[in-house]
DNA sequence: ATGAAAGCGCTAACAA
DNA sequence: TTGTTAGCGCTTTCAT
């Protein structure tokens, strides 16, 4: 314990309301009073008491305001890896949204990992955060029932579809419709599809079976074949399986016009990959993405992608674990949508 | 206030410490001995208590505990900007690193505004953290007094030298020099720098400066002249100056055989600045970054680079602020020196 | 080995 | 308009 006795004044003493009453010859409540901005205080009392705050150097103990107050004012943001620049956008949006809300933001790193996942939403009970904002990778939605409690709590992504929780999301299955129409507006016909799903999971409950389904939309419509051997499964959305992808593809010996990569990182893998072997983007083969990660404006050549309004999303977020938090529980299980759209860039341009 | 009263046991409850105690047959006393593994304690009260806990679905007020023990166990880490890789790099280091002591991270993000950096560091006074971790951009030497007090705290980089509080750093210099010395090495006579500085700052505290000097001090003991014109200035150290570096390089009809970006971003740019003018790398022109960022690996071409060590100064930091927190203030203004070395890869092969 | 009780610093109901 | 006071839930002496 860092703090002195009322008998202990040699020790340099964290000063407390009492102190900056007492200097300023008023009660603890209109300090607090003062603090708070409550309205009905007269302007005599109100210099005396910052005058006193002022000399006194008084700083507010927040966790005694935590406990009084049964809030924080602190919100837990959980995503896979930051590293994944797609999570690094997103949590400063994020951080952007909390702050003009008043919020501070603790983020928790979970590494793709399904029991750091759970373990996360299980420690929310002992709230040092008013709510969770996670972005679950790993879980499922057969994981659903590990989301119940009442804490604040908003997922983002729809792999657990069934929490009751709200949801905010993207429409991953319009803006995979949306790269590949334009690639098949653009003339091509044999589109591969980088780190999709051979065949169709219909519970649909990942990034991975929507956009797979989106793509194959399109193909559908315009009456293009479905080859499952343009689809190359990865392990991982990073851009070292996007390289992998592209190697699988040239030594497979398949004809290709366009790589459909299911994200920004892996395209850039692709684009790195397909140089390797003599290939020319966009000349010989087109590449799309997906997120529309800042530096793929300068990648080589820039890259064409789906915009999914990170901003959107954090800011869906936020207003609606900020609304739970006022409530005083856990929202309904309802899904808020942010808007998508194609950027045209270099690797595939608009026709 | 959701807590009710004793009195009013109709609406559900929080379940406290008393509760436990009561539904054990115990006191408080004990519960919280048993829940902080305190020893002497027979296996009956230990179990009767364990019991209860279980019965109960008791979860502990993290905001009371602080305030009794007068720690939160939350550091606080201030960067820049988390959409810049390498601060996302950094604090999914830092992240790690607290997790493994137990400590959770608030994330906060400056945006590069010096405002923003002072009020992170005034309003640690109210800290609901125990600890903060700054990288300062906008803060120079002469704001050093900002940082007075006595809370706990690391400082990463040199921009604020003198400030009393201990510093983490990475030797600037030598990786500058480690980069330059190795495209002499490689042949490059004309070896144009971006991000740095035409003429020298001595009071040489900031990364720009001592980079530039690194660079400098190579082509000294080489023998080369230094060419203010080789030097291209920039405002920020992003891939799109990086690019704008390039064009005003291909514009000026300066020659040069090489560029060391002064970091990996603008590196990036830097290629896809020169790929615009129809230059190859490293055929044509050399390319060196600074920081080794996960996807420099996958650039095209992949980047040549000084790799910061982060997790190093991840661990370096987080060590001293929990010495510092352990030891009840803030440290001494000593240095801590994260090693660093320089990775080859394609936009300029070892030799 | 276990329990009683005194606060940690603050907020908010209620009094004055 | 201002002050008094009762806790928030927990940890920690100090008794027993």
């Amino acid at each position: 314990m860092r703090q002195n006795t009322a008998k202990n004044d040699a020790v340099k003493s964290t000063v407390t309301m009492v102190d900056v009453a007492r200097e300023a010859g008023v009660s603890v409540a209109s300090v607090s009073n003062y603090l708070n901005k409550r309205p009905y205080m007269s302007d005599q009392l109100r210099r005396r008491i910052a005058k006193a705050l002022e000399e006194t150097g008084y700083q507010v103990n927040i966790s005694a305001r935590n406990l009084r107050s049964g809030r924080t004012r602190l919100l837990k943001l959980a995503v896979p890896n930051l590293r994944q620049l797609y999570f690094a956008e997103l949590a400063e949006d994020v951080l952007t949204e909390a702050r003009k809300r008043g919020y501070g933001v603790i983020v928790e790193s979970t590494t793709n990992d399904r029991d750091r996942e759970i373990a996360t939403i299980r420690s929310m009970g002992e709230h040092a955060a008013d709510g969770l904002i996670i972005s679950p990778l790993a879980l499922g939605s057969s994981d659903a029932a590990l989301l119940d409690g009442d804490f604040p709590m908003v997922v983002l992504g729809e792999s657990m579809f069934g929490a009751r929780a709200p949801h905010v999301m993207i429409s991953n299955r319009v803006g995979a419709y949306l790269a590949t129409q334009h690639l098949i507006e653009a003339g091509c016909r044999r589109i591969a599809v980088v780190g999709g799903l051979k065949e169709p999971d219909h519970a649909m409950t990942t990034s991975r079976a929507i956009r797979t389904r989106g793509y194959r939309d399109a193909l559908y419509e315009a009456g293009l074949p479905f080859d499952p051997d343009l689809v190359i499964e990865t392990e991982e959305w990073t851009s070292f399986d996007g390289s992998a992808a592209a190697s699988t593809l040239m030594d497979s010996n398949l004809q290709f016009d366009a790589v459909f990569a299911l994200n920004d990182l892996m395209a850039w893998g692709v684009m790195h990959g397909l140089r390797d072997f003599g290939l020319m983007v966009p000349d010989d083969v087109r590449v799309v993405g997906f997120d529309d990660l800042d530096e793929s404006r300068v990648t080589t050549p820039s890259l064409t992608t789906i915009d999914p309004h990170r901003p959107d999303i954090a800011r869906l977020a936020v207003e609606s674990i900020i609304a739970q938090i006022e409530a005083g529980s856990r929202g309904a299980g309802d899904t808020l949508v942010a808007p998508i759209s194609l950027v045209c860039r270099e690797s595939s341009p608009a026709v």
